[in-house]
RNA sequence: GGGGGCGUAGCGAAGCUGGUUAUCGCGCCGGCCUGUCAAGCCGGAGAUCGCGGGUUCAAUCCCCGUCGCUCCCGCCA
């Protein structure tokens, strides 16, 4: 029995029809008399009846339908009595009035049921993975993913972009991540390596003249997970030629805000607002803003400078600084809900974080005895009146930014001001070009070799490493960076300055980045893109706070996958072909 | 590498400052039931309380170890 129609999609007009619907068995219930069979399929729910005067042997077989069973069904299409609709049901004015009944397949008892949202352990949805996406959220949310990349390739193709595959054997570069690494059979003791990103390839593509690429590219890094972060992801690749960053961002936006307008007929703002990498961390103590709510972290150094308090004074003598943020209402925090989120700043390095209270004629409790003298000035600087809770936190720029922005997050969480609906899309912009590694006592890249200084720094470069920013800019929305890009170099000159600066020689550079190095003496052009994150994309605009609802087939937080076991163990024989011998820690089992 | 949380029937949870037969909901099995849509009612089966060791007259509960999962810090150019 052919379905002639599908489960979602029989409406009141279909009345008298004759029809075969093929789905699972969601819920069966027996009413002695009368027995209701809730048929689904991927594009709905539709109720199915066998009524009391139903031939004996249909009423039997339908008693033995347990959940999941595949069926087919024959039957008529029949409004239901105006009191038996369902309004909550796309389907619910109708029902379909069984005449046969096809098993074909049976189920056994399930290891959870299928609900809207399993509330099964992770690990065992993962483990039976087919039948967690049998749910009605993973349905929804995988759907959400085939129209956000369709529309993706609606949009850049319509823009002149070709997609362009690139390999996904390549050779390993140990800048960066780790990379996961695949064994040469035929080069004895030589590996490939998984793409970190196309990043290489995309450049070399602009040399090729192919001035618009972009690739749903699958990306692999081999460090820990996180809860927006699995070892294996997509993202969105772009590169474009003859560009500046203005192109890169008009291109961007464009695209998000055709795929939010097809996937969640939501309109986003024709340009994305720009906040500086340093205002960033000085507003909000993050490289990642959530711009849901406000909330904004104040310098705190000139009363404090002024103030008899050692932690903050010694803080700024040893070239450190002070900073606080207002917690609107929250003035009647127990010493419980303080310690919560001193807890939060204490995870980014915070030696501790000062509050007090704002009272009508002065601050109560925590260091307020040192700033009682400045209460008119703090509060208006800080905005400030009855009823708030200001903290504050002494330490180096750094851990002082991110731990006021771990405190800021938190409260934007607790106080509710992160409305789930609301995407407010950043670019995060001038993003310094190196950074100093304490322990090698080296300058790094900060983001990649290959990004562009900006212009005015390319005299001073090499005198003044840390103050040289870079054509670098991130993507960033509610909290989460979702994407990351920059203009490239493509002048061989300053690309050689940049690895001298972070210690890179000659020979080196060639050994690792030859071939680009050698694409990039052929006439390179200027060129710039971008690498939206999908699968985090993803998670946000269907409110999910793991990366894992909205992969088909994801790997647990250790990399492994429970429904097919791996990774897993290896043959002798396998591992002769290529050459290796293992070398394990005593603890590792090998089965 | 480090920190927090969790592990009790097929699933989700409760219990535990140590004490008879380990509780509840869902699912499963049997029965009843003519309009439900998380159907309802009655009955039943189902748990070496993750694993190992220790303390104790007595351990699901306390202690030590170990394994697994989960979130976070580090890491992620």
């Amino acid at each position: 029995m052919k379905r002639t129609a599908t489960c979602g999609a029989l409406r009141k007009e279909d009345t008298g029809t004759s029809v075969i619907l093929n789905g699972w068995v969601h819920r069966n219930r027996n009413h002695g008399g009368i027995h209701f069979i809730n048929l689904r399929d991927r594009y709905g729910t539709t109720q199915i009846v066998i009524d009391q005067d139903a031939e004996e042997a249909l009423r039997q077989q339908a008693e033995l339908l347990k959940f999941e069973y595949c069926i087919a069904v024959r039957g008529v299409v029949r409004e239901r009595p105006d009191t038996m609709k369902n309004p909550a049901m796309a389907t619910g004015d109708i029902e379909v009035a069984a005449s046969e009944i096809e098993v074909l397949s049976t189920c056994k008892t399930l290891p959870f049921m299928i609900d809207e949202e399993s509330d099964a352990k992770e690990d065992l949805r993962l483990a039976y993975r087919y039948l967690d996406l049998r749910s009605e959220g993973m349905q929804r949310r995988i759907r959400l993913r085939h129209e956000f990349t369709f529309a993706v390739r609606e949009y850049l193709s319509r823009e002149g972009f070709y997609e362009i595959e690139t390999p996904t054997l390549i050779k390993s570069t140990p800048e960066g991540a780790r990379d996961f690494l695949v064994p040469s059979r035929v080069q004895p003791g030589k590996f490939y390596a998984l793409p970190q990103s196309p990043q290489l390839f995309k450049q070399i593509l602009m040399v090729s003249g192919f001035d618009k690429y972009f690739q749903i590219a699958r990306c692999y890094r081999d460090e820990d997970a996180r809860g927006d972060r699995q070892l294996e992801f997509t993202q969105i690749d772009i590169e474009m030629s003859f560009v500046s960053r203005e192109d890169v961002f008009r291109v961007t936006e464009g695209m998000f805000g055709h795929v939010f307008e097809k996937t969640l007929a939501m309109d986003l703002p024709a340009a994305f607002r720009r906040i500086t990498y340093a205002d960033a961390m000085n507003t909000y103590g993050s490289d990642k803003p959530d711009l849901r709510f406000d909330l904004p972290i104040v310098s705190f150094d000139a009363f404090a400078q002024k103030s008899s308090f050692n932690a903050f004074t010694g803080a700024l003598e040893s070239g450190g600084c002070v900073k606080a943020l207002v917690a609107p209402g929250c003035a009647g925090y127990s010493r419980k809900l303080i310690t919560e989120l001193e807890a939060a700043a204490r995870i980014y390095k915070a030696k501790g974080m000062a509050w007090m209270k704002v009272a009508a004629e002065g601050f109560e409790g925590g260091v307020s005895k040192f700033f009682n003298d400045s209460f008119d000035d703090i509060t208006s600087a800080l905005n400030a009146s009855e009823g708030d809770l200001i903290v504050m936190v002494a330490d180096s720029w750094l851990i002082t930014c991110n731990a006021l922005g771990a405190v800021r997050n938190k409260l934007g969480h607790d106080l509710g001001l992160a409305d789930p609906k609301r995407f407010e899309f950043c670019w995060i912009i001038d993003f310094p070009l190196f950074e100093y590694q304490e322990e090698e006592g080296r300058w790094a890249a900060a983001h990649h070799m290959f990004s562009m200084p900006q212009a005015r720094y390319l005299d001073t470069m090499e005198a003044d490493p840390g103050s040289v920013k870079g054509d670098l800019y991130d993507l960033v929305l509610n909290g989460y960076e979702v994407a990351s890009g920059s203009i490239r170099i493509h002048d061989p000159e300053i690309q050689k300055r940049i690895f001298r600066i972070v210690g890179f020689s000659e020979e080196e550079a060639e050994e690792r980045f030859g071939f680009l190095l050698n694409a990039f003496s052929y006439g390179p052009p200027p060129h710039g893109g971008i690498a939206p994150g999908l699968d985090r994309m993803l998670m946000i605009i269907s409110e999910q706070t793991s990366i894992k609802e909205v992969i088909a087939f994801p790997k647990n937080s250790v990399g492994v996958s429970p429904m097919d076991d791996s990774p897993s163990v290896v043959d002798a024989v396998q591992l002769k072909d290529l050459h290796i011998s293992l070398d394990l820690p005593d603890t590792t089992e090998t089965d």
